[in-house]
DNA sequence: ATATGATACGAAAACGTTTGCGTGTTGAAA
DNA sequence: TTTCAACACGCAAACGTTTTCGTATCATAT
């Protein structure tokens, strides 16, 4: 088992200096060719690497960022990795994955546990329980030393920094829309609380849409959940106490339990009722029915969002202007068989 | 904006030396106990926190940990992440994420970039490509230089490390039995092709429990498929080409694509047609019907990877002993609407 | 007055790099 | 023979820590 070798134990070996060495590696005219073709022969041969993090050290950069999202075993968050891994890679940079579970403290500690010169900036989405609580000095914190914040999806108007969402209000009120084209009247919602700021949008746009099409709003047929866990049976009301025509649920989760219960009660998707979801993830296209459903694109906002943060982090020596910009990824509408 | 203070601007402000600034903020019995206190409040008002880099250097540990996936978008995958950044922050460590794509290039990058010095050991799990062509001379050398490595779920017996796995072979046998104890005698089989681990041992399992069974083993209802993409109508061919009772498929999307051409040909789960799956993801729990499956546990399995990485790495000074263990996860039958 | 022993602190090395600058050696020009 | 560039290399600082060891100061005991 041989360990690293260093610069430090060639030069030893070669009796030369370890500043000798490096710039020999460098490949520096300030060496002779002589000189440089030993070293670079000897590196090779013991396989030599700059140890990452003395480079670190020296050029106080780490290249590496960190992404911090709510939790991976949503498909959304997962694509979102994906784009981000996908470009920080290009860029030579290494992505640290972090999951706050939506929880305010696991977010906070993780935040300070790598704000220390682990690494060189934050990619993040809010954890419903930040959310909630409206407090956010951790990344103001964050982002007052320097450290450069990208958000995503699940943001707030009470940070500055660059963001990069969607559209929510306006993907609602297009899928929703897309329901009233159909000639949809009794279109029902199943969405989350208020304090997830998507969902609120999407309610929003929801409601905005009725009201432009002169269909009333009706309370009754909206639904706010908010235990994640024990939904069905309110959905299985929902449907049951409703002659619904058509629904719009703000994930997929909602989306699938609607067809499963409609499906338990003999009403067939889309047949008798027509069904659109929010995501387009793995649920959306193995359903059967499949699901037709607003896609978000989190590859490419996920991209984006580490793109955006690498062009700060590389142009940091300019002025700061401190000019904050919010991207917004287009969605799009991928109609499949829950709707006719 | 005031960027990170470091030792170095306490001890100037407060005019003494360095080293009593460290020591003073570690409580040492060295320095006065008005010393201490006034640094203590210094430190405390600027909010100083030890750079993490600074330390990774001298201690020569960084305290993160990488592991490396095919993909992110697996739900299995996904909760193996979940376990091991679970384990891994409870006890200090911080997680890395890297995506092999299932790349056999984009696996030896990943590990060439950061076996230097940048973690302190890998968790992987091997990709396709590196286990069609069986090169694996990237993991022997990380291996080699003295990082410790485990992985899991796709191994190799080529690599000596710790490793943590489902017994395959017994799951598939399980599974192939729970469906022959109901009565079935047509069981067909839809697996991957032979090169990747998991898929030739889960075949190696229902062949066995078949012949076990004096049931005849009909390679006409044995589906290998090769093309991720494109397998639709290779299942659908199956299933309406041959009368069967039952379905064994090694991985959710062929089970849930077996309950989709089934019910577009009117035949119904489970009543015509039994199902069993692997792998108990989000499309399991969401499948109408829901299907019965081999849960495999992914977040213990994590977990359990994770703890066998620290404690190496936590008692690397002890004696080489060079004893590696595999440890076996146990899996669970988790039945659910697609069979009977 | 001298030796002893705490006490409280600082200097410096170490982790592994990079790089500006100083310097010894050479050969050629004056 | 003297002077000066050019060449080839080494020294040392710097990044931010921790920690060993050395030492100045003072009080106490002899």
């Amino acid at each position: 088992m041989k360990r690293k070798v260093t610069l430090k134990e060639i030069a030893k070996e070669l009796d030369v200096s370890i500043s000798t060495v490096s710039k020999s590696l460098k490949n520096s005219m300030e060496i002779s060719e002589d000189t440089r073709q030993k070293v670079q022969a000897f590196a090779k041969l013991y396989n030599y690497k700059p140890n990452n993090i003395a480079l670190s050290l020296k050029n106080r950069k780490t290249k590496t960022i960190c992404i911090i999202i709510p939790e991976i075993i949503h498909h959304f968050f997962a694509t979102v990795i994906s784009g981000v891994e996908n470009v920080a890679n290009e860029n030579g940079y290494n992505v640290i994955v972090c999951l706050s579970d939506e929880s305010f403290d696991k977010e906070v500690i993780n935040m300070e546990m790598l704000a220390n010169g682990s690494i060189d900036g934050f990619i993040l989405s809010l954890s419903k329980e930040t959310q909630q609580k409206k407090d956010f000095h951790h990344i103001i914190e964050v982002i007052n030393q320097g450290m450069p914040v990208v958000m995503f999806d699940r943001v707030t108007n009470d940070i500055l920094c660059d963001k990069v969402i969607i559209d929510d209000t306006l993907a609602a009120s297009n899928a929703t829309q897309f329901l009233i084209d159909k000639g949809f009247k009794k279109i029902a919602l199943i969405t989350t609380v208020d304090y997830v700021s998507v969902g609120k949008f999407r309610t929003e746009g929801y409601i905005k849409t009725l009201k432009n099409n002169d269909l009333k709003v009706n309370e009754e047929i909206i639904l706010k959940i908010e235990d994640t866990e024990h939904f069905e049976s309110s959905i299985e009301n929902l449907i049951l106490n409703n002659e619904l025509d058509a629904i719009f649920a703000v994930n997929e989760i909602f989306a699938v339990t609607a067809i499963k219960m409609a499906y338990k009660h003999g009403i067939k998707v889309p047949d008798d009722l027509s069904i659109i979801g929010f995501t387009d993830g793995i649920i959306s296209k193995y359903s059967t029915p499949s699901i037709t459903t607003v896609g978000q694109n989190g590859f490419k906002m996920g991209g984006k969002a580490a793109k955006m943060l690498i062009e700060r982090l590389e142009n940091e020596q300019e002025v700061e202007d401190e000019q904050y910009t919010t991207e917004v990824i287009e969605t799009e509408l991928v109609e499949r068989e829950s709707t006719k």
